[in-house]
DNA sequence: TTCTTTTTTGGCAAAATAACCAAATGTTTT
DNA sequence: AAAACATTTGGTTATTTTGCCAAAAAAGAA
């Protein structure tokens, strides 16, 4: 692994490592059927709204969502259109995991 | 989130997790080529064998690769057909987030 | 202006992760 | 059987992440 492949490895991690976390891959989710004010989260989550926040900070620095700010509400919108495909490889692997496991029953 | 919903995001953010690791997911992107035994890993990368031999282990527990013991080697597959589609959606949010920073020159 | 609502920020403690070294395991070679 | 090789496991330490609370900011309403 050279410097350059190693730089390009590590943005692709630091991406997957925004979404690899349940609160902010169901965010992610939400988002991918259009945009959500953050109160909106706030109330179907049960953490904290601080928590909230600061999940989508991670979001929108990881280039995964933009924000806007209309009134006191602040808009989150999915800059990436290919989110559902993605998430249909994550849950073959799922899916895969569990078959190989019931083969030893 | 109900709490079937936790546990289906839970379980996708566990998976997202274990790729989301520079050695895990140039690892694995290896392996879309076909096996490679642990041996190679270590040549390639520079860190201490041991330290590749846990990164796979979080790799197998995740459901992502499989492994085969012949002799004294242990080589590791790809259980996951969809990874480089998957890698392409992340690199289109890199790409979109240089794109949209280079906007403001 | 003051009060209220919505969201972000700062600080802190607990939990999880990562990498190293040393030791153990399993396999082949001598 | 002993030595050599490939990999895993255990233990330790440093770093990062998470989530809560309190406080700050920004906007609108009273």
């Amino acid at each position: 692994m050279n410097p350059k492949e190693k730089r390009q490895y590590e943005a692709r991690a630091k991406v997957l490592k925004a979404l690899a976390h349940p609160t902010r891959l169901w965010i992610a989710r939400q988002l991918s059927d259009g945009e959500h004010c953050v109160c909106e989260f706030v109330d179907a989550v049960d953490v904290d709204f601080s928590t909230i926040s600061k999940h989508l900070t991670v979001l929108k620095e990881a280039g995964i969502v933009e924000s806007e700010k209309r009134g006191k509400q602040v808009f989150y919108r999915l800059k990436i259109p290919c989110l559902l495909k993605f998430m249909e490889c994550v849950d073959a692997v799922i899916l895969a995991q569990i078959e190989s496991q019931s083969e030893f029953l």
